[in-house]
RNA sequence: GUGGCCAUAGCUCAGUUGGUUAGAGCAUCGGUUUGUGGUACCGAGGGUCGUGGGUUCGAGCCCCAUUGGCCACCCCA
């Protein structure tokens, strides 16, 4: 017996009723890609080890899968085979050279690329979307994958707002789409950046902000004990503090609170906070979220909420400005299904500065396991053969066959039982199990004088009837 | 990279203080007289109990190691 054969850790097979099922959120997703004006591309699985590093910080880079070398280091190298201290790494003949190329991590450094290489050709504001799959090297858990999709739509060469709440409102109508309640969270990267200066840790921003990310998870004692930890004084923690209290409901819907929208109530506090209006850059966030904030409000979202959240922080390095990251309000995943936000400079590294991008990226493997735990797929998910054709033997097979070229014709998707002596009940099952809506069943009598009997598999009613009035009929 | 839990049929699991030939449900396939599925009845196939070692007269059960899985931390879609 051959042993038993598996898949790599943290990959998934899927098969028809699933594929069926991820390919309805693949194409809610698309759809509303394209109505936005969104363009598609694809880029290769693999990319230079170099383009991928250093962009999604020290922990990011980590999990960046590399690809081995298929060169033999031994053999450019022979004299290394009596290298004791490799031998005792390596216990075979081949030593890989070291890896150049590594599978994607995410789609956006890929776009990136993309963009700069292909700068000549490309028309700015450049709207693209990508649907592909990226791998990490991370543990697997719950919501957690070494091969997921991503499907992003990124905005690149444009700085107006307008980009941000039209990805907004793409969010919503996706997550509207699908039936699940979400909550947009929104934040600045200059709102970050600010209170990093106004503590006097411009350069330790993103201590800050993976610190401050934990508030609703670790409380506000882990927070400071992680900032202490990280070498930040009792004073400046105390400062940090200050700030991310002041947004907090418990001030804000205090006495004096007019009902006013909360997102605005806070932007507004911040923006007259004594200690941190005296930063420039602090400010200029403040502002960029009140802009985009008023327009949602304006325009209205259909079904999501949206939440401006000072803690919200996310850990990609190339991140300036807003940052993006949606949350199902239902089911037991408690991690982000979307997540996004401005990059201003993230092709400069490729050599193309002032090339200002934004962009979101739904996590499709999550938004399918949040799908799959509230059974929100619509009845019309599952059917895909709507018509099969029954038959007892050669002859009545042979006499389908035309039929059933014309029926597909006509664009009904349908097939024919391929084993002309299976027994009726196996055809039968094969019909229920595929979840065929109807089946033409078709005997001597029906051949002799063309009325075919045609079964509702919901119903169970049958009737006979000639071939033209079923093609009307399911059409 | 760190920690916790788990591993018996394709899937979900039972299996007594260690005792003959390891069970059930679901799924699959076949049958209940050869033109009718989803419900019923009968039957069949399918397991070196994750792998390797140890203790024992005897191990699915106890011990050690190893591999894999799930969950949590870190971080993320």
């Amino acid at each position: 017996m051959a042993q038993k054969p598996s898949i790599p850790k943290g990959t998934r097979d899927f098969s028809p009723q699933e594929m069926v099922r991820r390919n309805y959120i693949f194409d809610t997703i698309k759809l509303v890609f394209q109505r936005y004006g969104y363009l598609p591309i694809e880029t290769p699985a693999m990319e230079n080890l170099e383009t991928l590093t250093g962009k999604y910080g020290d922990e990011g880079d980590k999990l960046i899968y590399k690809i081995r070398s298929n060169k033999n280091l031994l053999e450019k190298y022979p004299t290394l085979r009596d290298c004791n201290c490799l031998k005792t790494v390596y216990n075979y003949d081949w030593i890989p050279m070291a890896s150049d190329k590594a599978l994607r991590y995410d789609l956006t450094v890929p776009f990136a690329r993309y963009v700069v290489q292909h700068q000549n050709e490309i028309t700015f504001p450049f709207k693209r979307y990508q649907i592909q799959p990226v791998w990490r090297a991370d543990n697997p858990q719950k919501g957690r994958y070494r091969e997921f999709f991503q499907c992003d739509a990124d905005v690149i060469g444009s700085n107006s707002l307008i980009n941000e709440v039209e990805l907004t409102q793409m969010i919503d109508d996706v997550f509207t789409t699908l039936n699940v309640p979400v909550v947009i969270k929104i934040n600045n990267r200059k709102i970050l950046s600010g209170i990093a200066e106004i503590v006097g840790a411009a350069d330790k921003m993103i201590d800050i902000a993976t610190a401050i990310d934990k508030y609703d998870k670790i409380g506000d004692v882990g927070v400071n004990k992680e900032l202490s930890e990280k070498g930040f004084s009792n004073e400046q923690i105390e400062k940090l503090e200050q700030v991310f209290l002041a947004t907090s409901d418990r001030i804000i819907l205090g006495p004096g609170y007019d009902g006013k929208d909360k997102n605005l109530v806070r932007l507004e506090l911040l923006r007259e906070h004594q200690e941190y209006r005296s930063s420039e850059i602090f400010l200029e966030g403040v502002k960029e979220l009140e802009a985009v904030f008023k327009t949602i409000i304006d325009l209205g979202l259909t079904s999501a909420n949206v939440e401006f959240d000072i803690t919200l922080a996310r850990g990609l390095n190339y991140y300036t400005g807003a940052i993006f990251e949606v949350k199902a309000n239902k089911g037991t995943l408690t991690s982000s299904i979307c997540g996004g936000g401005r990059y201003d400079d993230l092709t400069g590294i490729f050599g193309l500065p002032n090339m200002s991008g934004v962009g979101i990226s739904f996590g499709a493997d999550r938004i399918y396991d949040v799908l799959n735990e509230l059974d929100l797929y619509p009845d019309t998910v599952s059917a895909s053969t709507k018509l099969l054709f029954v038959t007892f033997g050669k002859d009545e097979q042979n006499y389908c066959l035309p039929l059933l070229a014309k029926v597909r014709k006509a664009g009904i998707n349908s097939e024919i039982y391929p084993d002309a002596n299976a027994k009726m009940k196996k055809q039968m099952s094969y019909a229920d199990d595929k979840k065929i809506s109807f089946v033409v069943i078709v005997g001597g009598d029906e051949m002799a004088s063309g009325e075919l009997t045609l079964k509702n598999m919901t119903s169970g009613k049958q009737e006979k009837i000639k071939i033209e009035k079923i093609i009307e009929k399911l059409k």
